[in-house]
DNA sequence: CTAAAATAGTTGCAGGTTCAACAAAATTAA
DNA sequence: TTAATTTTGTTGAACCTGCAACTATTTTAG
């Protein structure tokens, strides 16, 4: 593997900083607006967008950036928040599916609108259609190179 | 501010995903071959870079994604560790400079190697020299969209 | 069938981060 | 000059996360 040039350095570090920026602001918006943080957003949505809006709790790891115990600790939270329910699982009796609760998908649709507006004012507004494609296209390309 | 499109949120989600993908795994890497973790080495850099090897407090938390409360107790264990040393501001008597030490230089240069080739393997390595200059392009001005 | 190995999820513990309140010093306004 | 305001950095408390060890269950090998 060869060194890496500058180009390609200046490209990280460009990518490294326009990240942390937005991830603080849309983050810094739905603290303001009282809404459930980005973390608890993502476990929210994966549910919403699975079959029965339930998913073991395996499942739930790979869709979110947490480990295990991380998770389970998220779990515990938004359980006692009321915005999922745990539920056995009956065909393996060690695991568990996490369910969204009908106070769940309200949270999860009241954040949407402030991150939909984050996206678009903090990442796509001064992107042309043509670009945001290619990042898409190269984001895609690079994620799937890091899927195992 | 109109709505996010699709395209716009696909972009979105593979920014994010390969993100994250990323930093996990040169944040294992690193912590593998016992080199200091990003946010230390985002630091070292800083100083190292900067005229005398050394920042105020204040321009640190700027470089660096820490509030100023984290970047105390980041200093904190830096210093404990002989990475940097305090030195108080002759100017601003409340204020402080971290001064990069020769341990925080060595330190430095040992973690970069891993690092570099963490950026090469699991970010650019995928993309063409095409890609990579649209990636910091498009990066850039976003970047710069949300600097104030 | 049984013993060993693998898998799912939880827990104690320690580390790292933020928020809000604070102290000290510098700046501004009256 | 003095009092009010702002700025710099630190601190206590709470929160969040990961690691490693653990329990319970399932799967695999012999």
């Amino acid at each position: 593997m060869e060194r890496v040039t500058e180009s390609e350095l200046a490209a990280w570090r460009s990518f490294i900083k326009a990240h942390a920026r937005i991830i603080e602001r849309i983050e810094r918006d739905l603290a303001e607006q009282k809404k459930v943080p980005l973390t608890t957003y993502d476990v929210l949505i994966a549910l919403f967008e699975a079959p029965d809006r339930k998913l073991r709790l395996g499942e739930l790891t790979k869709k979110v950036v947490l480990t295990k115990s991380g998770l389970t600790r998220l779990v515990d939270r938004l359980e006692r928040e009321g915005l999922l329910v745990r539920e056995k699982s009956e065909e393996d009796r060690r695991g568990a599916y996490a369910v969204l609760t009908n106070l769940g998908e309200v949270q999860l649709r009241q954040a949407w609108p402030i991150y939909a507006r984050g996206i678009k004012q903090y990442f796509a507004a001064p992107l042309s259609e043509d670009a945001i494609r290619q990042v898409e296209e190269s984001m895609a390309v690079v994620y799937k190179h890091n899927n195992e």
